[in-house]
DNA sequence: CGGCCCTGAGAAAACCTTTTCCCAATCCGC
DNA sequence: GCGGATTGGGAAAAGGTTTTCTCAGGGCCG
């Protein structure tokens, strides 16, 4: 009478028992054909795969991890409550599990210990494959321990516990990266505005940026630390083009993130500088909703944190099956994304 | 040998049975004495639990949900990449349910349907207690059809099916706020910038508007409309205070997201125009990195998304749990984020 | 024609926990 | 001291799947 005989989608899931008994085998040979194991005939394997898929059969994950121990499950740990870095990183590694039918539960831990706990005995409970612990900055530990888990752990984004892997972006080639780009474009007073000095980040990137100057021969004028934000940037310009007179002022300024290069737009626009024209500015992660807000839009330095998270789904999944992984911190390049803020290079 | 007799992480997990063995009962027996069911002496079931806690035995979640039919686990599905709504919200949820013991599986899919079928077929497949769908805007349909899924679904801060149970902000609600505000400060010439009429929000936002100003006998002006952009925000403030004369400017500008508003605010102060004194302006969506980098920090509308999302995970748990629902769209109420933007109300 | 091997398929254990029955022993009142 | 009720605890099934072992039958070789 169903007007259909297709797979419908009944109240309660199909199970492999009432597959075998449609097809009028056992379960063991049901199971057998439908994952390509056992030996049978071409035809009574075919016939099973085809009753199954008309009865919408869904094997149930939950029985099959039971017995494989293994949940096709991780967990991804963050304590990034606003997901700036951990959305992107989290897009990358779901973007390398979902193919392998590899789910991940999201837990934000904010920065409090119980809380990191209780996620955490949630996802061993769950019996997770493995963790994924990343963060709002590099050179910080999550709020929880993840040291002797009897699962593997990937670090990415954040700090890792000795003897872990780890992955992070590297900041010294992104600083490179600027600051290289900068050079190309006949730029030679360069300045660099960065954030707070108990940020490790901050010294790499100045150390690039002391780095690339040194080997071009260039003057080397002392970074400026402050805070990430917009009005440390223009607190920063003032300081830049307040005093020194206009053959002191700088061509060009890496910025150590895009809301301090936003200030710094700002700021040189409210004074009559021109950007590019009179000064280039680049800045760093390319947040793309501020870097294509400012006026012009900004270049920036992109730490590819989809591939990071693409990179740490795989490596944990190796981790996984038993490969053993070296431990340490391995550092992943940045990219540069050019916008208008920096001009063309001279012809 | 072992210098402590504590809670040691084992390579593989404890069962129950272990326990059971080193307790001297049965598994039946040390399951009931574990989950206060069953009869026994007081001695007995103290016994078995100290046991326990001393093997750091933890239950299997897998052989529980198996037999339990009941995951606790469910599913947030969004399409909104870069997090600004799913997070906070994701946040509520966790919060609501993490001491339900109930984990959430975040899946992004973006705005590809098939990708929205493979996460929903994985969700599935782990037999998620429920699926809990949102986006980045509340009159679009996810990529995915969620209509015959035999287990709950809730929709927050997206377009439900006919029939679901949906979440939204009160976005009317939220203009009220705003706009009342401004006449409590004594503002009068109220003006409304917005993004595209496409937006159903924009619309509800608009209404809310007029409705105020023709309530308290105030002359309407046409509602802006343009994009979610800083860039309209200034295109915005060209045509309100282009033209007419000093007289017929607005004191205060209602806009429909933070991005114009900071647009707003900026091009104001870079016509001279003051704010607050000159011009309040009010923001929605109360993007805390936006509202708190513009000069004046904004005032802005928020949608109290976690609250959303934490209402949505219990109305997903009570559905989980058999109580039927309503099947409609609810709407939250919004809150003010009184910041430097308005000025104070006259004296 | 007999023995051996191969083929196709099923029975059963295993994964770990919960829960329903069931049983033996103890206790109570009479 | 005896019948019945209560108490403390165990055996076993259930949940859905995978995998190993086993087995019956048929073909082939000698």
């Amino acid at each position: 009478m169903s007007p259909d005989a297709s797979p419908v989608s009944v109240n309660t899931p199909v199970t492999l028992r009432e597959v075998a008994a449609a097809a009028g085998v056992s379960v063991a040979t049901a199971s057998k054909a439908l994952n390509g194991q056992g030996r049978m005939t071409a035809e009574t394997r075919e016939r099973i795969r085809e009753t199954a898929r008309h009865l919408g059969f869904r094997p149930n994950s939950l029985a099959q991890s039971l017995l494989r121990k293994r949940s096709f499950t991780v967990g991804l740990l963050t304590n990034d409550t606003y997901g700036r870095f951990s959305l992107p990183l989290m897009a990358g590694v779901s973007d390398a599990l979902v193919d392998k039918g590899v789910s991940v539960f999201l837990c934000n831990v904010e920065d409090d210990t119980r809380l990191g706990q209780l996620h955490v005995e949630a996802m061993l409970d769950k019996r997770v494959d493995g963790i994924i612990a990343t963060g709002k900055r590099i050179d910080r530990h999550l709020p929880v321990d993840l040291s002797n888990l009897r699962i593997p752990v990937i670090y990415a984004f954040t700090q890792p516990d000795a003897g872990a892997v780890g992955l992070v972006s590297d900041d010294a080639g992104g600083a490179r990266l600027a600051v290289e780009h900068f050079l190309r474009l006949g730029r030679r007073r360069i300045a660099h505005v960065s954030g707070p000095a108990s940020f490790a980040v901050v010294h790499a990137r100045a150390e690039a940026y002391r780095d690339v100057l040194k080997e071009n021969g260039l003057a080397v004028s002392e970074p400026l630390l402050g805070a990430w934000s917009e009005a440390w940037g223009h607190e920063a310009v003032e300081k830049l083009f307040g005093s020194a007179g206009r053959e002191g002022w700088p061509d060009a300024i890496f910025c150590g993130n895009d809301q301090i290069a936003r200030g710094v737009i700002d700021a040189l626009r409210e004074r009559g500088i021109r950007v590019p024209d009179d000064v280039g500015v680049i800045g760093f992660d390319n947040w793309e909703i501020v870097a294509e807000a400012t006026r012009p839009p900004l270049t920036s330095v992109d730490m590819n944190l989809s591939t990071l998270g693409r990179e740490a789904g795989l490596a944990l999944l190796s981790l996984v099956d038993g490969q053993p992984a070296a431990p340490g911190i391995r550092k992943l390049p940045c990219r540069l994304v050019v916008r208008q803020s920096c001009g063309s290079p001279p012809e």
